[in-house]
DNA sequence: TGTACATCAGTGAACGCGCGTTCACTGATGTAC
DNA sequence: TGTACATCAGTGAACGCGCGTTCACTGATGTAC
């Protein structure tokens, strides 16, 4: 339904021979694609068909299919990082609901751009060596950092100990493997019933999980 | 190294016109070229190359691509229910001792054979529909399910309570995702340090989680 | 206000590539008598 | 023990496909004077 009408409305005929919009255009049909086919089955040329332009047109706005990738993943990790400091600020001062609410958080992130979400981890084919993506998935990352710090009574500036690190790790892991497992379409209520859908995970599904989020201190 | 041994093993004239040992190689093979490249890396004629045949020759074994992946993974859930079944066992009677044992064998396989375990989690490229796949697949699932059952002092042939499925949730969820974040290696101990080793993630960093691991009785 | 010209953002045809699968074929093996 | 023949497990050339990228080009835009 909704790629119909995205057709419809990007292989138009533009008035101008400029496209005017054609950068924003790349980053929005690349969600869509990665949406519809997955990470893997994203290729450039089908990016520049959606938009209506031919397949030279994203050499001027991107080097190259890996470089509009990184920009969909920076973008995906400013927000994500977003999402997750203002989780953490609803969270108060006590360490165990900030931790609560950021993993609330995450998997909100996860099932609401899913298509953002799997490429922001897929290291293969982003350019991990960019300096924004450096930037803004560190950032991400010293938010969850900043709640085990205080839900450890670390230092703000000290490192972890082992035991703390060992918290973020297994918070990370549990709803980075939540999101991960849900996406994938794991999670079903019995043997031959259909996969939850990402309202059910998130309505039913995930505040069963959160109850035995690790957030109590050491 | 690994790869130019088999590469020249494999490579050699075959004295007689027969294979002899193609179907075992295609799936040995396979494992290989996804631990060098990732599951969307693989390709049929690169297996085939590899084995020393023609692009034709694997279609006499497996129908095709997908079901030689299909195949792999039936392996390596196979071997994988057998990995947590003999840790459940090994857990005794204790349920947070048997959930922690198959806690500590799940990664433990994924960083073992991390081709097949990365694959095994991939349904779009295999046939979920086929028989042997749905067996090993949920054979698995209820060797965690039967800890779960025991952990939360339910019937063996009862349905899980709503807290107790949630259990289930955030045991699977924080050991795969631990295995899918060391796998990707998101593991890194500091800013610009090197990601942690398969080595390291088990000896180090999958103790510390493991103490988080929500083990105990509702 | 007009004009020359540089720069920007597109076109569309072409390149070489590797892919999965199909096809008619053939050498090797196994079996019935 | 020998032979005819079916079946099995390969070959290798060919198919059509979609990909990323390059190239010479051109229309549109912006700017200096």
């Amino acid at each position: 339904m909704n790629s119909v009408k995205i057709n419809s409305r990007t292989r138009k005929k533009r008035a101008s021979y400029h496209h005017g919009d054609l950068r924003q255009q790349l980053l929005s049909v690349t969600e869509q694609i990665i949406l519809e086919r997955g990470v893997d089955g994203f290729t450039l040329r089908e990016a520049a068909r959606r938009a209506g332009v031919s397949p030279a047109a994203p050499a001027h706005h991107f080097k190259d299919a890996k470089g509009l990738l990184t920009e969909v993943a920076v973008l995906g990790f400013q927000e994500f990082g977003d999402a997750l400091a203002a989780a953490d600020k609803e969270g108060g001062s006590d360490p165990a609901q900030r931790l609560r609410a950021q993993g609330l958080a995450y998997v909100h992130f996860a099932m609401r751009h899913p298509a953002r979400f799997q490429l922001m981890f897929r290291h293969d084919r982003l350019d991990t060596a960019n300096a924004e993506f450096k930037r803004v998935s560190s950032r991400a990352y010293c938010v969850l950092d900043g709640a085990i710090h205080a839900a450890t009574n670390t230092p703000a500036q000290g490192e972890l100990a082992p035991e703390s690190y060992g918290l973020l790790l297994a918070v990370w892991s549990i709803v980075h493997g939540f999101s991960h497992l849900a996406l994938e379409r794991h999670f079903r209520r019995g043997p031959g019933t259909e996969p939850a859908s990402r309202d059910e995970v998130l309505r039913t599904l995930l505040p069963l999980m959160l109850n035995y989020l690790p957030v109590k201190r050491i």
